[in-house]
DNA sequence: GTTCCTGCAAAAGCTTTGCAGAAGA
DNA sequence: TCTTCTGCAAAGCTTTTGCAGGAAC
């Protein structure tokens, strides 16, 4: 069995967040399929091996793991969100052409944010747009 | 007349932007209020005195002004997108509690993206989530 | 006259809500 | 038993699309 899950689990029980089969499905796609998957991916591949899924339970359980800090929210789309399992210190790109989202590494945790003296930092996240190398070399 | 404003009227004109009635009211309303204001409140608040005016035409001025670079489109939120005109190195802080959008001051032009190398980046965001000091102090 | 823009209505897509039944402690 | 979770259906919201009329040049 994957250690790193076994992690993850220990951390959902010390959370007080119930185990349920669903939740942990959820929960060991989304550390398999580092693709910032979006809700309906996670869906459609998990409800091939588990046809009784419904989608407001992967919603729920993405919510539930979200406020637990457990799971990064991904809005660089304005249309979806998409979920990760929250690594620290990288960005996101997007490719404005082909739609991919890409990881980099950035030294978020250094970002000093001028002027937000007494406020609560909770997450940070670093976006880009552009256009990938794939989409650059296509063009010519 | 504002200066400013004429300045944002040029740059329609040199990127071969139609400068309709509509469109300059838009952006005439993005350069007075730099509130990050929704689709929904630029629509409500210009449609008092432009009572013809209509939603398709709001979305459609911001998706050319944003295209253009003008406007910064600010995805922080899951459920809205919203607008802003665009002010080079700062970033945006989410109030998780009362839902408010801060400024605030951050070297963005330095960050450098390890592994980017090859990518053409377009723009480059910083979101912070968290508490703001009034929603802090109201907790006690 | 041709092109582009506007605005109404309808459709599309993502997400949330209500509620009844099931699962778990 | 009591609480929590699941899943279906319906509703809600933002955004996009189709199309006819109008404005601008």
């Amino acid at each position: 069995m994957n250690t790193s899950f076994e992690n993850l689990k220990q951390e959902l029980k010390e959370k007080n967040i119930n185990l349920s089969y669903q939740r942990l499905k959820v929960l060991e796609y989304l550390n398999n399929n580092r693709c910032h998957p979006t809700v309906d991916k996670i869906y459609t591949d998990l409800h091939k091996e588990l046809s009784t899924l419904s989608k407001t339970t992967v919603y729920n359980t993405l919510r539930v793991l979200a406020e637990s800090g457990m799971v990064r929210v991904i809005t660089i789309e304005d249309n979806e969100t998409r979920y990760d399992i929250n690594v620290e210190n990288h960005g996101h790109f997007k490719c404005d052409s082909c739609g991919e989202i890409y990881d980099f590494s950035v030294n978020i945790d250094s970002l000093i944010g001028e002027g937000l003296d007494g406020f609560m930092i909770n997450s940070k996240n670093v976006y880009f747009n552009g256009i990938c190398p794939n989409c650059l070399s296509n063009k010519n």
